[in-house]
DNA sequence: CTTCCTGACTGAACAGCGATAACTTATCAC
DNA sequence: GTGATAAGTTATCGCTGTTCAGTCAGGAAG
């Protein structure tokens, strides 16, 4: 029975999802979403233009957790600490999700629209700003987030990648 | 003309290397270096176990890039700015490399032997632990050097990524 | 009631991928 | 000469993203 009957789109976006958590980015393939859902692999080009496409969705959801992870604990505890641990907990819980998001940009996913990332790092630096206060220069303010955001995503890269043990510090 | 009188081995880590700098790793194939050599694709296995085991030789090739970097920075300017520097410039110079050594650990690189890298990040660690200069507590000096590689790491790491603008600098 | 259209979906195919098995061939030692 | 050995090939497998032509259900119009 045709006719959008069996709501295909989130159907795939929801399978994806459960792929890349579940065994990695690695096991996305368009023809494994197909199998799971029980449609052929063509199905999904009705809904996605590509599979960076829906890729994207994805990075759009991880981007989304993130925020309401970071509001969550910033609602809970309005300190930088809280916020940097709030980051790396997110990043450390959700690996796949966090792969995707940014260590995907090099090559595969350099389709994916400019202007969504600068979205989603303005929303990080306000964050980290907002957590410095309202300071006097926001300029400044700015660049520090960035400094900070920078070492953290380095630490937590580093440490996905296996490359270091030590487990996330705090603060500076 | 068989019997290693065209000594493919050397010829195949060229044109991967050349590859891998020209068009990115995402070029990187095993049809497209044996069409570019002059062989066949299965003739790359008589060389190397498999697609990874060449990629780790690029990578290899890129630590010990890296390294001279470092060192040929240090003879020069014996502190700790000139040497993130050389580290950033490095990085900056060769993205592909940098990719390759750096963001391929999570899936697509598992196989590469795990004491590689920590030998390569003692190398890191020793560098910039020497740049500080021989400190009383070694540890200490340890967890520095891996808080600013971190750093630096996050920082061109998020820029080749584009997710940042501005340029790197030098110390914190 | 029949015809036509539209939209959801599929089967088959294309080009490319990493990898393997079986085969040919050239060179060397004896 | 003859046989072994190593180098390189062809053919193939199962996989990938993607495209295209065709099928089929359901609603609208006559």
């Amino acid at each position: 029975m045709p006719r959008s009957a069996t709501d295909l789109k989130p159907r795939i976006l929801a399978e994806a999802r459960r792929l890349l958590v579940a065994e990695g980015y690695g096991a996305l393939s368009t023809r494994r979403i197909a199998r799971e859902v029980g449609c052929t692999a063509p199905s999904i080009y009705l809904y996605f233009a590509n599979k960076d496409t829906l890729v994207h969705a994805l990075v759009d959801e991880g981007f989304q957790l993130l925020r309401a992870a970071l509001e969550a604990a910033r609602t809970q505890d309005d300190s930088l600490e809280s916020l940097c641990r709030a980051y790396a907990d997110f990043a450390l819980a959700n690996p796949e999700y966090y792969e995707v998001m940014f260590h995907l940009g090099t090559a595969e996913l350099a389709r994916y629209p400019k202007e969504r990332y600068r979205e989603q790092r303005a929303v990080l630096d306000l964050m980290a700003q907002a957590a410095l206060g309202p300071g006097p220069e926001p300029e400044a303010a700015l660049r520090t987030a960035t400094l900070i955001w920078s070492s953290l995503h380095g630490a937590i890269s580093l440490h996905l990648a296996h490359r270091i043990d030590k487990s996330v510090r705090g603060p500076e």
